[in-house]
DNA sequence: CTGAAAGCGCTTACAG
DNA sequence: CTGAAAGCGCTTACAG
């Protein structure tokens, strides 16, 4: 297969312009129906591959998109951003775009240095994952092109963001505990440590509220100090029945923890947790959990930046997607 | 910041021609110091972004590299190859070149559909990720540009692969685990299941013929079916002293399987994994186990396909990278 | 239905 | 050290 077959070599080779070899190839009008299966066949015998950077450089648009992942959420443990990188890929594809991956170095995002992608014009717009320094936000602001956040919200600045629905996910699940007659219900997890896991506690909150169940202080367990460390969780004295905890990790570790201390699970007490990773399914009994509906998040967000791409001034603020309780074995009904 | 800022913009503010912007932009010969300077502050206070694709046209270059992942690989619990696409996604930076995903459906491979960024001349070479259909093997060989498989070999083709060392890998584990005194030594795993698996039994084979220890039969356990499914593990009667598992997970599971039994790790038998992979910090004790060196696996595969760029008739067959054996509290000195 | 002309934004010889 | 000309491979009006 050669390489270097252009248009206008299939032109020469059936003695008609260019121009009739592009119309052909990209179903326009103008060309007959029999010149145009004549044309397609030829290309296909001459082993033609079209040249996206001659369209690209004509139509300003690359037909690539740049999905930004700080270095900080690579680690070799964190497959969760990347997971959404390849939903992204197959979302992409069906607009016929492809996803070029950006690790953001921590140095660059101090330094407030853009993609090198954007500076050369290799995407047509941005999706960042993740939480992202404010003052780089600022200058992501400056980017001229569509520019979507996934999984991250600030107040501080004008940004489209797609978040997953922290807050109706564990109010539901909170709910549901209370339906299988739980009412002495802990909430683990640092209040203080990202606006995810606070948004998870006011879930928990508004299902205690709405069941006028009171909130006891000694029932919100810290799991992590501020900067996210995690510490030694403290049963509290009077136990609970049932523990949300702010994602599936820190619940497997729950779980392990009352285990040693002869507590079974579901049978003493109940545990759920969020995001359905993998810590779900290596706890036994498998947790309960809120599964984040990534496949959706991913649509939506694709949709967002090709509506801008068509109208840039499309301002959607933030749009939540609500994921789903998966139900497993770590709760019982002790109605 | 406006986009369409191009090198005539600023030879027309500079009153110089556009050739002189691009030399000085590039650091070419045949600018002064002193006026590269000033286009350089110039381009930066315009705004000006560097566009690829008209470069990519001159050159015929896309400075994008495809990266192939099989469908079938790409699980939520599988994040093994874009793991390694986040590594050779910061490799490729080094070298001013992108990646662009491609998930490869089952359809495609299937139907001997090569990529659609190749189609379209968007990447300038191929890294393709784990095991691929002999077919589309054959398939890929037609692509008439520099193509890496990373992850899998086959004899059937020509192609040049990189590759985890799982013979001397597993062989240096076994004479470790022989080092320790063991002697009744079990492998796990099935040897008909790939070709990895295979490779990595011949290694505790070696390891044992130079020790002059019989294999014994009851010693090689099987773990899955010749189609990958997992099936339960038959501890053999004689008790070995210590299991060589073909992977982390399965290790996983024969510690918790021993457990349950009653037998303690690495107090009444040892165990060691493959891969470094997050099963092997799940379990109490955390495994022994050998690390793909996923990095410098990276770094080559970049590196043979620039090599190719530039020179497109070199062959590099098969590159074995070592891994590193990483000790952890599964295996205990009998000594 | 078909095609000649111009242009997208660079870079590469080559001439001065 | 500087620049006019040509070309990379398409597509978009426009003319016939």
């Amino acid at each position: 297969m050669k390489s270097n077959v252009t248009m206008r070599d299939i032109a020469e080779r059936l003695g008609v312009s260019s121009v009739t070899i592009s119309k052909a190839l990209n179903d326009k009008e103008g060309v007959s129906e029999e010149l145009k299966e004549k044309i397609k066949a030829v290309a296909e015998e001459m082993g033609y591959r079209f040249n996206t950077h001659a369209k690209s450089m004509k139509e300003g648009l690359s037909y690539n998109l740049g999905i930004v992942i700080p270095e900080r959420f690579t680690g070799t443990t964190q497959s969760f951003y990347l997971q959404f990188y390849q939903l992204l890929s197959k979302v992409l594809d069906s607009y016929h775009y492809s996803g070029i991956l950006n690790i953001l170095s921590q140095e660059d995002e101090d330094n407030l240095v853009l993609p090198r992608i954007y500076n050369e014009k290799k995407v047509d717009g941005f999706i960042f994952l993740g939480q992202i320094d404010k003052k780089y936000v600022e200058e992501i602001e400056k980017i001229d092109s569509p520019v979507i956040f996934l999984d991250f919200y600030t107040d501080q600045n004008e940004i489209d963001s797609v978040l997953t629905d922290n807050f109706y996910g564990v109010y539901e699940m909170t709910n549901y505990l209370i339906r299988n007659g739980h009412k002495k219900i802990a909430f683990v997890g640092n209040v203080y440590s990202t606006s995810s896991i606070q948004d998870r506690f006011l879930g928990y909150f508004k299902s205690l509220l709405e069941h006028r169940i009171n909130l006891k202080d000694e029932y919100v367990i810290k799991d992590r100090d501020e900067l996210g460390r995690y510490i030694d969780i403290n049963v509290p004295e009077d136990m609970p029945t049932a523990f949300v905890c702010n994602n599936d990790e820190v619940a497997y570790n729950l779980i392990n923890l009352l285990q040693k201390n002869g507590i079974q699970v579901p049978e003493d007490c109940s545990v759920v947790g969020f995001d359905n990773s993998i810590y779900a399914t290596l706890t036994e009994p498998p947790l309960t959990t809120v599964e984040v509906d990534m496949e959706e998040m991913s649509k939506v967000s694709v949709k967002f930046i090709m509506e801008k791409l068509k109208n840039p001034d499309k301002k959607y603020g933030r749009t939540f997607i609500k994921g789903n309780i998966i139900y497993r074995g770590s709760v019982k009904n002790i109605k």
